[in-house]
DNA sequence: GTCTCCTTGTGATTATTTTCACAATGTTAT
DNA sequence: ATAACATTGTGAAAATAATCACAAGGAGAC
């Protein structure tokens, strides 16, 4: 069971932030053991899949008592590289930019907003939640002033190239994108879309299966 | 090829509206007619995938030329179940209310955002983008009065519960939660959850992979 | 310490999804 | 009309993922 050797499923990687959530809600409450049972009805899957899951990362279950919370949280947040912080920029000072920047969600998982950058003149100079608007032109410099790594993309879909374009020369290891669009970056820029359109467009197809 | 007899996979209904997104460029560029290998280069799948997945739908192509553009994309919204207008209202005016409040990719895709619900004294009977922000308290009134049937969860993660609860009793068909809990509701009510959180933990993964 | 009970970890099985490869069938040029 | 060509639609094969079922092993009672 030598992880490294072991190949982990994509699927289980992609249910990790979920077992997260349940875990940290279970510790925050105070509860210390919990059985594969228990978390899987809290998320609404089986507790054969969580237990497959886990067992890719080795033994972290205690046998005929359950998981270990605190252990767990740990090993997860280690596998989803956790441990170091990462800091991020939002590109885009507009509505969603905004909500982000004071999204007290993204430091609780050490996630660091450390600069907005804007092309409209009355936001730059000013601080949103805390964070310095500089112009989109200092993008480079600043980069790596404050060791950024991670662009979170805000700006309208028409830009939205555009602005990754400069995000890549500038430097930036990860493009966290929300305008609804792909990007065309290079191989080694890693990106991860988020498309809040299709999330309701799967809940309006279900709707529509359910009633017409 | 009869559909109704035909089982869709999960898995292709969710790449629908990343095909939407794409058709709906092709769109505006003028552009009528595009292979699926265009369409696939695009958004970074296989050709083989994007036909396989069409295909479940019926003859939706043109042998020798590709897809018509226009078609394609009303089959698509068809099966999405996008030519019903669906009325929203959203639950919780903060940040992020506020920013999905004033949303055009919403409107743009048939989803009207018909009210904002708060407990806030300051916030209730203003408008934000438009939208009228009621009391909580009137949640099941105007729940009737104004045909609402998608709940968009955006309070805090400790109120969440709480309230999805009310919005069940309200008579809401569907939950759109972007609050970072599970929610426990009856078996025919929809739930999307929209963890932005996994979104960029599945980033921070990848980053730790690669540089460590 | 032994017995009973409980829950994990996992090989085997089944289901789902993706990829492959090519026949079918349309377009376009002449 | 016919030939040359392009691209779809789809069975079959391969890869991936989920579920099952139970042996293994640890906890707790007495
Ligand atoms: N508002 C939402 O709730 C929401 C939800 C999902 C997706 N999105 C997407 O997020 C993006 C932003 O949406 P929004 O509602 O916040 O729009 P917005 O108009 O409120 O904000 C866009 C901001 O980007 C700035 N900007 C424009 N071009 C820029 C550039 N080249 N460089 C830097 N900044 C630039 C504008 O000045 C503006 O402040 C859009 O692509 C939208 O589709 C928004
Ligand atoms: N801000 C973001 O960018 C962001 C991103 C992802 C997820 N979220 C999640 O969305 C939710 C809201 O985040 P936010 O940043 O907008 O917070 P916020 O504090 O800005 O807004 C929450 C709003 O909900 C209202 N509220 C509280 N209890 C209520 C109740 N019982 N009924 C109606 N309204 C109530 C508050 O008055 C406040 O206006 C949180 O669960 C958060 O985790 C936020």
């Amino acid at each position: 069971m030598e992880e490294g050797l072991v190949v982990i499923p994509k699927a289980t990687v992609s249910r990790l932030p979920l077992y997260l959530q349940a875990l940290t809600e279970y510790d925050h409450l105070g509860i210390t053991l919990v059985s594969s049972e228990e978390i899987a009805q809290k998320l609404g899957i089986t507790s054969s899949q969580l237990r497959k899951d886990l067992s890719y990362f080795g033994g972290l279950g205690i046998r005929g008592a359950g998981y270990d919370v605190a252990c767990l949280l740990g090993r997860i947040k280690e596998i989803l590289g956790m441990q170091k912080k990462r800091r991020l920029a939002i590109i885009g000072a507009g509505k969603l930019g905004t909500a982000l920047a004071g999204y007290r969600g993204l430091q609780q998982h050490g996630l660091e907003v450390k600069a907005l950058f804007e092309i409209d003149k009355g936001k730059i100079g000013t601080a949103i939640a805390g964070v310095p608007v500089y112009p989109l032109a200092e993008l480079h410099a600043q980069t790596a002033r404050l060791g950024l790594e991670i662009a979170v993309l805000t700006v309208p879909a028409a830009a939205a190239q555009k602005v990754a374009d400069l995000v890549v020369e500038a430097g930036f290891k990860a493009i966290w994108n929300f305008a609804p669009i792909r990007l065309e970056v290079p191989e080694n820029i890693i990106v991860q879309y988020e498309d809040l359109v299709a999330g309701v467009l799967t809940l309006v197809h279900h709707l529509s299966r359910k009633l017409g």
